[in-house]
DNA sequence: TGAAAATTTCAACAACTGTTGAAAAATACT
DNA sequence: AGTATTTTTCAACAGTTGTTGAAATTTTCA
């Protein structure tokens, strides 16, 4: 055998950091003790710290673990976004879904583990105690990328006019991710929180238009 | 004496809550000890117990306590900007500055702990555990007023546009209470999470144009 | 095969967790 | 004044926490 049966044959390495994943996002940082996790991953307590040392490292690598191929999925749909509208700069709505839609795989994809990393960045953003260092450490350099090719879309903008409008679109963007069932609520179940599909739909040409009326100059 | 000194004389049922709600919007429910908050008060630990019950029950008193003000002045900003459009329906851009301007409150005020609650609030709208009931119970009836008010100065919108144009702007909002200092550290602080000031008058144009965009039929 | 290295388990540690019942102190009321 | 009620403290509970060192097991590699 060679490539079947991924679940029972991962590491048990893996396995900690899917369980860790999960109940991370669920729970936050403090919500989950070690040897849930443990019991999640089927593994003893004592083999998180052997990979991961201590329980900050483990969320640590949690959170950078899927960073990397999401930042690639969006860099490529901004490159291809930018290579589309050459040699004109590539238009606000572009360069939002470039940003946006490769999230979608949470949804698509049988991966399932997706949307819940996606949660755990939710955490992480409004976290207090995370939100400051793990989020820049992890999505600024790709952040700023996204503002610059936005900025050339919108010549008249300032700089810190640029930085809140993508504060606003990173704060919508992260209540989607957390997924807490507040607007099946609050619309009677018109609206579905696991509905990516409609969140994007709607905060794109939502979030361009903000870009265009606060950045345009007066 | 009759209206002096409030630090020193007021009650340890309230120092308690004030002590909770610094230490729950800074570290999340599971990240804060009953201990913790007792030494914060310099109360007994046994006398969080006395008055709220357990820690749940304590949590959900210090998110409530805060609500019907911050409630009330948001519905009276709302019938001051309906009166004054009237007999027009009030504009998209009034109802939003109706919405978030009372909320400056938090940096006007000397009573410093207004910032604690809005965080706390930005932790729960977050919290797949406490998101679902807590949100709803405490400000569904209020946001559905908003969006009522909203869909007469929208009335080509459809009801699941409005819904997911108000989640833009909650995502949004709650993000800027976290003050988590990202957008200090992304725009090499050009821009503060401090500055509520900035945030919303940024923000209130920007969710007024999404709303347009999106709600008003094509 | 056998030695070396990496992985996994086991058992236990000291410290801390929310919660409680009873005693003590403070306050309200007649 | 003295009784009743509320508020506060004290001491302790049973269970859980992250973390560790050493032993046991598996894997790697010559």
């Amino acid at each position: 055998m060679t490539a079947v049966a991924p679940a029972a044959q991962q590491s048990k390495r893996d396995r900690i950091l899917d369980a860790a994943e999960v109940l991370f996002a669920a729970k936050g940082f403090d919500g989950v003790t070690l040897r849930e996790i443990a019991s999640a991953a089927r593994v003893d307590v004592a083999l998180a710290n052997y990979h991961f040392g201590k329980k900050d490292d483990l969320f640590v690598a949690v959170f950078g673990r899927r960073a990397k191929e999401l930042n690639a999925r969006r860099l490529e749909a901004l490159a291809k976004a930018e290579a589309d509208a050459s040699p004109e700069p590539a238009s606000v709505e572009a360069v939002i879904g470039a940003f946006l839609r490769p999230l979608e795989i949470a949804q698509r994809e049988s991966d399932d583990n997706w949307h819940h990393y996606l949660a755990l960045i939710a955490y992480v953003n409004n976290s207090p105690y995370w939100g400051q260092r793990l989020m820049s450490d992890t999505f600024d350099e790709l952040v700023s990328r996204f503002i610059e090719v936005l900025g050339r879309a919108l010549p008249n903008a300032s700089p810190d006019q640029l930085y809140w409008c993508y504060h606003n679109l990173s704060g919508a963007l992260t209540l989607t991710f957390a997924r807490t069932g507040r607007i099946d609520r609050l619309s009677d179940g018109l609206c579905r929180s696991d509905d990516y599909k409609s969140a994007y739909d709607n905060m794109i040409p939502f979030m361009a238009a903000g870009f265009h009326a606060t950045c345009s100059g007066e």
